[in-house]
DNA sequence: CCGGTCGCTTGACCAATATCAACGACGCGC
DNA sequence: GCGCGTCGTTGATATTGGTCAAGCGACCGG
């Protein structure tokens, strides 16, 4: 659970998909440049740890690809998996920029590539580009928007509404339509991952399943999901649930 | 509910005690002399909305004095308080940035005073200091970092943690020791309010402070709380409540 | 002074969820 | 193949919290 990641060769920037997204579509090819000399990339295996809450912060990350899910650990010992991380998300910059621990720890769920930036590089692009400050503000505001819809969801909505809400999300990443099955999603996370994410157990996760299956509002076989109409299950989420 | 509060004569930024912290300290002088020409001050009684969620955002606001709750209304009709806010802060500053309507109503609670600046102005101010940027990041960093630790209770933590906590940091604000009585605090809210602070009922909120009188954790008046121990109630919070 | 509304509380009841315990399936190391 | 731990599931049971209904006191306007 606790290892430093695999170091890789470097990953041009130039190449990366992400490289037109987020903070980097403001930087030239030569800070580009910069940033590919500076950047120590890693590969994280499932159960690895990227880094943990209450550590002192040095640098960010980004999210090559992958899965990542960030955890925060009560002092009565609960942990609640506080979001889900993706290709393209930075990971640790609110600590960096604001000078504190992590607040949370982030752990790889699947085979995951990480970009690393020292602290020092992220200054010198700072002070070199003053666009760079504006998307890191972006960033963290729409960072912040996301967290307070969970909060607000979180607040008055039940288990099974939660339940559906994050298998919804899990399907626009990672879901697909086949013409023949319908609506498929492999959800990429164990079940008590599942249940930390909404926050309860792994049992309640198990008989929810159990009574969307029995309304055929969607069939579990393992991992995967097959939804019946993904429409019913919007609209479900949107009014009571 | 719905009224545009009463215009006041304009504040003095100079004056005003908040003008040396957050944002406002790097202002100059000659910037601070520009931002009271321009602002507009605002008197609102409780009850009266200062912008509604979903409007557009136009400017934005900030506390001179007072107490503002930030509302969101579910689409089945589900009202969450999703924070209250005090002397000091931004109102509505994260839908500007982000050019998004108000993803929040804010109602005073109290009869509150607000400085109103519109977009361009900011947009005057933001461009003609740099350094504004970066403050406006760091308080949305600190605004994610209270919404997060709030998830995160919510997620694991009963009703009677939440109450406790919501307590305590009302206390904080608002709360004073007495030699003979103690730790004293005049509950700003109305009993619906806290409940929806917490993401629960009135009625929960009734039994749940029964249950702490009995256990001689405090003792509630009408609106008046006085703890017992203020360290007991800390430690409760912090493991298994 | 009266009727009405509102804020708060209480009771009774029910639904949702947590908790404890056990079990089968699976993968892994030996 | 065997032992072992993990994952997911299920059952039984306890607890929490939600809901409906009623009551009570304060405040307000007529």
């Amino acid at each position: 659970m606790t290892r430093a990641g695999r170091p890789i060769p470097t990953l041009s920037c130039k190449q990366c998909p992400i490289h037109l997204e987020g903070e980097w579509c403001v930087l030239s090819d030569d800070e580009l440049e910069t940033v590919t000399a500076a950047k120590r990339d890693r590969l994280f295996e499932p159960g690895e740890v990227i880094f943990h809450q209450g550590d002192a912060c040095d640098g960010m990350y980004w999210i090559r690809d992958g899965l990542v899910g960030e955890r925060r650990l009560d002092p009565d010992g609960e942990m609640a998996l506080v979001r889900l991380s993706h290709t393209g998300k930075a990971l640790g910059y609110q600590e960096l920029l604001a000078r504190k621990p992590y607040r949370n720890s982030a752990e790889a769920l699947k085979p995951t590539r990480v970009c690393y930036l020292s602290r020092a590089v992220i200054r010198d692009l700072l002070d070199g580009n003053s666009r760079l400050g504006d998307l890191f503000l972006l960033r963290s505001l729409r960072d912040m928007e996301m967290t307070e819809d969970d909060y607000v969801t979180a607040l008055n909505r039940g288990i099974r509404s939660r339940l559906l809400h994050a298998l919804l999300t899990l399907y626009k990443h990672y879901g697909h339509f086949e013409i023949d099955k319908g609506h498929v999603l492999e959800i990429p996370i164990a079940r008590k991952d599942l249940a930390a994410l909404i926050g309860t157990g792994p049992e309640t996760i198990s008989r929810t399943i159990r009574k969307l299956e029995k309304e055929r509002i969607a069939r579990f076989e393992g991992r995967q999901v097959v939804f019946s109409c993904i429409d019913t299950i919007q609209a479900e989420i949107r009014s009571t649930g």
